[in-house]
DNA sequence: AAAAATAACAGTAATAATTATCGGTAGTAT
DNA sequence: ATACTACCGATAATTATTACTGTTATTTTT
């Protein structure tokens, strides 16, 4: 049981991580929580709070900033791409080069009906490329 | 006054409006209130939040879903793409065609140094598209 | 294998961001 | 000018997430 590190494997844990290995979709904490339920009745939701953070830390999902007030998990921790339904909040994979994507627009992937994208990119702004690697975080000024 | 369609040109809107366009960066609501607060200093943070939503749906402003857990807003409304900074959270523009950014990994633009991007779509599911447009939205079945 | 150490749990309280409520005020239309 | 009502400030409520606390279970030490 390398795959949780150091870290123990409880039985929540890979549950929580099948469960989540298991899902076409990109379930919501409470969503997946539900679902959890079935094999854990007693599960908390602190728990799958907390071991969804663990299991992104270590690599082996991710967590995807969607739209919408609730973030989302993503059993599949290797690089792609994500459609999300404007109107019920579902998200699911696009399997396709991103060269391929941007130019067929207004196609059809994955049964959605594509309405367009969001392209964001992240990295080190110019003031904290200044100031050491593991200094606190800043606030960010306006 | 045709700016806002059919509403009101209150002043706490104007201002609003007005700051939010004069920065480059990309407040929060409570980031952009403290600006706000500046002119108008009896303004109320909900006030903030409820212009922010209506300028947000009357297509003057955008509302940028990125990382975190605060929404960030865009006095330019146009289509163009973002970079935030991992460490401190800040969003700026990145003005370039898509399609040299995802060649153009590792470089720097805006002063960034970029790591990574995300490229998420956004559409009809399959499921949403079977239902009438102007029905109750539907619940994310997980 | 038993005892000690500690990571993780369930349950619950606290926090943070956002949204809703409410009585009063100020734009807008008649 | 008056009436109508959208909008305001202040505050309460809601929602998602995180932190706390006492207990349980896994691992390590003896």
């Amino acid at each position: 049981m390398k795959y949780f590190d150091n870290h123990r494997n409880t039985r929540q844990r890979s549950v929580i991580l099948e469960e989540l290995q298991n899902l076409a979709s990109h379930p919501t904490a409470a969503g997946l929580y539900e679902i959890v339920r079935h094999r854990q009745p007693n599960i908390s939701l602190g728990t799958v709070y907390r071991n969804l953070e663990l299991l992104t830390r270590l690599g082996l999902i991710q967590k995807l900033e969607v739209g919408g007030r609730q973030a989302r998990f993503d059993g599949n921790a290797d690089s792609h791409f994500h459609v999300q339904c404007v109107r019920c909040g579902r998200v699911d994979d696009i399997h396709a080069p991103p060269l391929d994507l941007l130019g067929g627009e207004g196609n059809d992937f994955s049964g959605y009906r594509i309405l367009g994208y969001t392209l964001q990119f992240h990295g080190i702004c110019p003031r904290c490329g200044k100031t050491s690697t593991n200094s606190k975080q800043e606030i960010d000024r306006c």
